[in-house]
DNA sequence: CAGGCGATAAACACAT
DNA sequence: TATGTGTTTATCGCCT
């Protein structure tokens, strides 16, 4: 029901809200359920069109940035000087949407036609850039000249060799920030899709997205967007860190002078209106100063007395200059990249993948944190997965395949969470972007549920410590607190793995282990078991890890009453799934989980009765490893259980 | 196509 | 009574 309404929505929204003409004809009939087979692109925009519509977004956007960001350099003197704002020669209606926007742009141009345009564009700002930067500079060089006469001249530092010495590191710090800006840009790039740049023809899709994936795309991009709006910069930097594990730019240190606020044009983020562009979070925003400034008058001043007209300045606004024009040829590179791995993917399957490239993705940057050790479950490969060899490195990543990867299509993220992702590393891994950004977590809620439990040391928590843990680590559960903590006492009382412990504070959750892993491998023996296992990752590795994971989490189960001593035991250590090399970590003594407070009642789950299958399938796999507990029936053993 | 699974919604019971 | 907690049932979509 909820999906209908909400994929219903998603389908009206593009033609009410934005009328734009780009698709007059196709009402919510095109982005069927089911997906339309075909490619019929007559008149609608093709994926491989599409990307090259957002690639422009991106650009476009990007040279406003880039060109806010010049704007920006000249302010101090502006704002110093108080001399009229000086005109950026850079025709604003070439980078502005203003003239043409871009989806008439793209309705009247193919894709090569508007990649050349493109190139045409770039080519001739940076060449206005340039211009404008020497003239800037000349005119620099006079007032300062002036200024020196006037012998106005702060007594700061003066020799060359700090100066030099200090520029070489201002220059190096901004070569940073802009490699920051350029990850920046990327991420508006894919959020651009959705951010009310235009308006987006989201029937063009492609079809092989489900209205629930656009929803759930079309929703996480927008929370993003809030999200990166909402946050400072090093929120942004860090879910940008998180995005980008494996791109090749190389991530600066994260630094609080991030370029982000450096546009103080009207149609840019509104809160940074009012302020000065290298004025921020009480920081001087001249690169490589950080100067704390406490208001915005003692930051004209400290603007006015350290970054006044000298060589120092006019030499950082040249390289500011070069950085700029360097940043565009990179975007430029990393957008055809961007294209073609959002073009590969696209087309799928069927097709000798290259793999191993990181998918930088899309839809929106914030997804992308592609672990290189994810499994894309998600993707549209598995077949090829299975054929090709597909390293331990888990490749794609769950997170993408989950939801963001539009191309994707149906995805469940219980798949990810099976064979795939060891879900504690990967919320490792990802921890501070699960936390800030709002993105469904690729995993179900009984893997989430059970990461909780198992994250605390004792193993247990109360329904509330779930919730909690929730809402501390995803800033998805952040929302629609009824549903998903509805889902979550549904997921407690429904899976028998999950076990309440009556103490006497009250009731605590714990984790069977023994459960967990048994529900696991819904039953699949046999070819279906290896299949799951070829296609999740190596089978010997995983049968190892599974099997010891089993033996592993039985074990104790034998000899303490408590039966939640298993839940420790596997997965702590990564392996939510099975993935790891049966880290037969610890568990065995030590556990915390001991604690007496397992001493108290247990509620036993009624058992299904199709749960006789229990020995069979528990022993299937790990048959050698001695006697199997029967995990439900050991409950019983404990002294005081109490039945309900 | 059937069945399993996960997500979601909702009703209900019980305790605080 | 309201709220939180737990259980259960139903439904839907996706996948095998």
């Amino acid at each position: 029901m909820m999906v209908e309404s909400a994929s219903e929505s998603i389908r009206s929204t593009p033609t009410s809200q934005n009328g734009v003409g780009s698709l007059p004809n196709q009402s919510e009939s095109c982005v069927g359920r089911e997906g339309a087979g075909s490619g019929d692109t007559n008149g609608e925009l093709s994926p491989a069109e599409l990307l090259h519509f957002q690639q422009q977004q991106a650009l476009q956007m990007a040279r406003q940035l880039l060109l806010q960001q010049a704007t920006g350099l000249s302010s101090p003197s502006s704002t110093d000087n108080k001399q009229p704002s000086v005109q950026v020669p850079v025709s604003v209606a070439m980078m502005s949407p203003g003239m043409i926007t871009p989806q008439q742009m793209q309705q009247i141009l193919s894709p090569t036609q508007l990649q050349a345009v493109l190139q045409q564009q770039q080519a001739l700002m940076l060449q206005q850039l340039q211009e404008y930067y020497k003239k800037q500079q000349e005119q620099l060089h006079l007032q300062l000249l002036s200024q020196q006469q006037a012998g106005k001249q702060q007594p700061k530092e003066s020799s060359l060799g700090n100066k030099q010495l200090a520029f070489q590191q201002q220059l190096l710090q901004m070569q940073q920030l802009q490699q920051q800006h350029l990850l920046n840009l990327q991420r508006q790039n894919l959020v651009g899709l959705q951010s009310g740049q235009g308006p987006l023809p989201i029937q063009s899709l492609p079809q092989a997205v489900s209205p629930s994936d656009l929803q759930q795309l079309l929703k996480e991009m927008s929370s993003n967007q809030e999200e990166s709006s909402k946050q400072d910069t090093v929120d942004l930097t860090t879910s940008i860190t998180t995005s980008f594990p494996n791109s090749k730019v190389s991530l600066p240190t994260i630094h609080p002078s991030l370029p982000n606020g450096q546009n103080t044009r009207r149609d840019s983020m509104s809160h940074y209106e009012s302020s000065h562009p290298l004025y921020g979070h009480g920081e001087c925003r001249w690169p490589g100063c950080e100067a704390l400034c406490e208001d915005m008058g003692q930051f004209i001043k400290h603007l006015n007395t350290e970054h006044a007209l000298d060589d120092r300045s006019t030499a950082q606004c040249r390289v500011q200059m070069q950085v700029v024009q360097q940043l565009e040829i990179q975007l430029a590179k990393e957008s055809e990249r961007l294209q073609a791995m959002m073009t590969h993917l696209h087309m799928r399957p069927s097709e000798p993948k290259p793999f191993s490239q990181p998918l930088n993705l899309v839809s929106s940057a914030s997804h992308n944190k592609m672990s290189p050790d994810t499994f894309p479950d998600g993707l549209p490969q598995p077949p090829t997965s299975a054929t090709a060899p597909i390293t331990p490195l888990r490749q794609g990543t769950s997170v993408i395949s989950s939801s963001s990867l539009p191309s994707v299509g149906p995805v469940r993220r219980r798949i990810v969470d099976k064979f795939s992702t060891p879900i504690s590393s990967e919320l490792a891994q990802n921890h501070e972007f699960y936390k800030n950004a709002e993105v469904r977590p690729p995993f179900t809620y009984a893997s989430l549920i059970r990461q909780a439990i198992l994250d605390t040391p004792d193993r247990q928590l109360t329904l509330n410590e779930i919730y909690n843990w929730f809402t501390r680590m995803f800033a998805y559960f952040r929302r629609n607190t009824a549903t998903w903590k509805n889902a979550v006492r549904h997921n407690l009382s429904l899976h028998k793995c999950f076990v309440r412990v009556e103490n006497v504070k009250g009731a605590v959750w714990t984790v069977d282990e023994l459960e967990y892993q048994k529900r696991r491998p819904p039953k699949m023996t046999g070819p279906t078991l290896v299949k799951n296992m070829i296609s999740g990752l190596g089978y010997s590795a995983l049968n190892a890890s599974y099997q010891a994971a089993l033996a592993e989490s039985s074990f104790p189960l034998l000899n303490s009453p408590p039966l939640h001593n298993s839940s420790g035991s596997v997965l702590h250590g990564g392996h939510d799934d099975v993935t790891s090399t049966g880290e037969p970590g610890n568990s065995n003594g030590s556990s915390p989980r001991l604690s007496p407070q397992y001493s108290q009642s247990i509620h036993v789950k009624e058992e299904p009765a199709e749960d006789d299958v229990r020995p069979a399938s528990l022993s299937a796999p790990t048959n050698q490893t001695t006697v199997l507990p029967e995990d439900r029936d050991i409950e019983p053993e404990t002294p005081m259980e109490d039945l309900p």
